[in-house]
DNA sequence: GTCTATATCGGGATAGAC
DNA sequence: GTCTATCCCGATATAGAC
């Protein structure tokens, strides 16, 4: 029948995607995927060809789950020191529901580099627009003369590093108290934000 | 003979670093260490019993490289702004001779959070003595207020980040231009240091 | 200490019944 | 479309000769 073909599917995407996420390509288990979604090994390969082919449609779902949604915004039409601040706004709440996301991402494109050309290009990634922005402002005297692409890196490493590195960080600076490096992070929501103003503003 | 035996432990060791820096533990395989280290697959049961004790040899090898380097200076007695311009530069050379280091112990780290608590463990990290630095430089007034966490956190993410995500941000900002992405994190070393210090420098 | 040969096992993939 | 049983290979690990 079609509809429980789309949700059995679905289901495995699902099961798929948060055991991929959790263990990357090479330390997950198809069994392990299968218990997951409640279903037997043959019909993950009945669904999708091989492991590879699974991993390509979780993997191409969540860059593209992950990436647009703060490149867009740095595109608009908003006053430089609002922009930054919605957008570490709004990254962080990504972040925080998709935790795993830039571990998961960052490592695999360790693995194959090549996967990336694929799959980014098309994203409707452009720095370009930003970049025109931060001159303008630096023509204009709003900010202090700086390399953008140093400042946009800046952003996203303020912003993605502790998501990324939270077993380090979270031991080394919250004696691997979970709640604690939660509220840590909670926080940065508007830290980052005005670390990065002062910094970039003229005076 | 006890000269070859060491020779052969170091070799083992030497390629091992090599290859599971690069892959993971695993995405690494044994038969791969043993023709880096130019010796026989058995041998590398002979002198470390498994796999696993031979990563976590280099595990426990490449965290006591990395951990103390960095933070030794925090604790030295130097004026805020200084530190900080010694902090980026010091780290950043490290990191650009040992740029797998981040991402390995990163996602080794992710895989089995509870390996950190023993080694870690010792390494002599001590926060204690650079937040009561920034805590009487606030006092002092030449700091603005923060959270000295904040800060330290934000030093770190910026110095590592750009090797840890080094495939995307080489391909989104640099067109998978190798050099010129070498050329950019050679210029961090002092742009982070005035992006940190421009940003928390009290006025 | 170092090698070759082999045991063993886990896991991806397929065959075939229902 | 979903299951059970099985194939088959790759990879860790061991045996045993030298």
């Amino acid at each position: 029948m079609e509809s429980s073909d789309v949700n059995t599917e679905k289901r495995i995407m699902e099961a798929a995607r948060v055991v991929f996420l959790r263990k990357g390509m090479e330390g997950s288990r198809m069994q392990e995927i299968a218990d997951e979604a409640g279903i037997n090994k043959a019909l993950l390969h009945y669904y999708f060809r091989s492991k590879e082919r699974l991993f390509e449609a979780i993997f191409r779902e969540t860059l593209q789950q992950a990436v647009p949604d703060f490149t867009s915004i740095l595109g608009e039409d908003i006053p430089i020191f609002r922009k930054i601040e919605l957008f570490t706004e709004r990254y962080n709440e990504m972040l925080r529901r998709n935790p795993l996301i830039p571990g998961f991402v960052i490592h695999e494109l360790n693995r194959s580099p090549q996967r990336v050309a694929g799959m980014i290009k098309g994203s409707g990634i452009n720095p370009a627009a930003f970049i025109r922005q931060i001159l303008d402002e630096i023509d204009r005297g709003e900010v202090r003369p700086l390399n953008p692409l140093h400042l946009m890196v800046n952003m996203i490493a303020l912003c993605v590093f502790p998501f990324v590195a939270r077993p380090i960080m979270q031991h080394i600076f919250f004696d691997d108290d979970e709640a604690g490096y939660n509220e840590f992070i909670s926080e940065r929501n508007e830290e980052v934000a005005s670390f990065i103003n002062n910094s970039i503003r003229n005076r």
